[in-house]
RNA sequence: UCCCCGAUAGCUCAAUCGGCAGAGCGAGUGGCUGUUAACCAUUAGGUUGUAGGUUCGAGUCCUACUCGGGGAGCCA
């Protein structure tokens, strides 16, 4: 018995487990709003209904304590919900003591203290749902599509990329890294199974200070071989679609709980806009930025490009000059890179990344030297292009920027339940 | 790493020109037979982040530090 489900027991007598959220007294009659994960409920405690003992403890129990309730479950129009529980009795499982969080406004700062118990509020709870929701649908997408899920170390030798810093740990006698993307590893992959997708944490030392940025964060990512630019940019708009279209079915309720404007969810469908980046130059400098060709998008010009449009945005075709080292060389003009960011809506900034990855061993090994990158460590991943080299491609969505997007709160630090960010490790 | 802002009761905040340390919530006590962040009354609760300095006098001004928040760069 949960009381999510609690509606089906209108008037009968049931038994529940729970704590206690809130509780109010009006001389002979108290009210306890019972959590217990799925749902809050009002209970009733009336002085002609339970020993006095109870009525006394419905008055007094300290918030969050944990509890079992048995009573029966009753219609009543002055109830939120519509019904409510008539108690028989309560029993203590664990009186709580005094609660540190209140149902007034805390700073952040406190709330980040409190992440253990912060966790049980209305609002992350629904977070959470929503979270759990998204992943499941982000995977059943791939998983339907025939895709092989499967994971990449999180141990690694060196730094690939070599533009981020990483989290350097010991490994015995030696160093290793955290990794910041598993996919090097999906690309192998790939060329064993044909369509893989990696799910799993992603570590970035750098410094960053903002909403967007987790030092620790859960990246979803596809690698497909065979598949060109054009395809992986066709699956990344049905993966959107896909976890947009589950959230909204399935979470109503918790998107309600967050006042998220749905009416922007309901815009986002295929096609969504694809602008090439020389294009994207055009149209921020028709809007007043100033930006020159060859210059990366900042957090402004994201913002900028997506106000433009009123669902995701595709930016193709980069300068390869601000690109990693494996991407794919456009063949009809070689300043360009095979790339796509989608730049979500609302500020949201950049939720995927990827493009078609570079198949020549000759042009990366040219590629890696340029980018002063040792080759050694990268070598397994030139055997790939030794043995049966292909054209794919790929992309990574990140798990909290899309869901702070599709949720519509602020920061993607609550957007996972234990966020790690510069200089807050714990809880 | 850089720029901006902040730190006062358990929490959120006030304190006018540098002149008695305040309120709400939470906690305790009392009241109320339908409350919805309940309400009413009442009690307790303070080394004003740390270390110096200026001053008759510092929560308030100055310096340094610590911690936190917002942003940039970088990225998802």
């Amino acid at each position: 018995m949960t009381i999510g489900n609690i509606n089906l027991n209108l008037g009968n007598a049931i038994k529940i487990f729970g704590w206690v959220a809130n509780r109010r007294s009006s001389g002979k009659i108290r009210f306890i709003q019972l959590r217990d994960g799925t749902g809050v409920i009002q209970c009733v405690v009336m002085a002609d209904r339970v020993t006095p003992e109870v009525f006394e403890l419905a008055d007094h129990i300290p918030y969050e304590s944990s509890v079992f309730v048995t009573g029966q479950v009753q219609k009543d129009p002055r109830s939120s919900l519509g019904f409510e529980i008539a108690v028989d009795n309560i029993e203590v499982i664990s009186e709580a003591l005094p609660y540190p969080i209140s149902n007034k406004d805390h700073g952040v700062a406190f709330l980040m203290d409190h992440r253990h118990l912060w966790l049980r509020s209305s609002r992350q709870t629904a977070l959470m749902k929503i979270r759990s929701v998204l992943t499941r649908s982000a995977r059943a997408f791939f998983d339907e599509l025939g895709f092989v899920s499967i994971e990449a170390p999180i141990l690694t030798p060196t730094a690939c990329e070599g533009t981020t810093s990483l989290f350097e740990v010991a490994y015995f006698d030696r160093s290793a890294y955290l990794t910041q993307s598993g996919q090097l590893y999906g690309e192998a992959a790939a060329m064993a199974l044909g369509k893989i997708y990696v799910y799993g944490p992603t570590f970035r030392a750098e410094k960053s200070k903002t909403r967007r940025h987790l030092t620790e964060f859960w990246m979803i990512e596809p690698e497909m071989a065979f598949w060109e630019l054009p395809e992986a940019i066709d699956l990344a708009e049905g993966l959107i679609c896909r976890i947009v279209w589950d959230v909204l079915n399935e979470c109503s309720a918790q998107l309600k709980t967050l006042e998220r404007d749905i009416t922007k969810l309901e815009l986002i469908k295929a096609p969504f806009p694809r602008v090439t980046y020389t294009e994207a130059i055009d149209i921020l400098k028709q809007k007043g930025v100033d930006i020159e060709w060859g210059a990366d998008l900042g957090a402004d010009e994201e913002s900028a490009l997506s106000e433009a449009f009123d669902r995701p945005v595709f930016v193709t075709h980069y300068p390869s000059d601000i690109k990693a080292f494996y991407m794919k060389r456009d063949s009809s003009d070689s300043r360009l890179a095979l790339a796509v960011d989608l730049l979500a809506p609302e500020g949201y900034g950049e939720i995927i990344g990827g493009g078609q990855r570079e198949e020549s061993l000759e042009a990366l090994e040219q590629r890696i030297e340029k980018h002063g990158l040792p080759k050694e460590p990268l070598e397994w991943y030139l055997d790939l292009r030794r043995y049966g080299s292909v054209p794919h491609a790929g992309f990574g969505m990140g798990i909290e920027r899309a869901l702070a997007w599709i949720t519509g709160i602020h920061h993607v630090r609550e957007t996972i339940a234990f966020p790690r960010l510069l200089d807050r490790l714990s809880p």
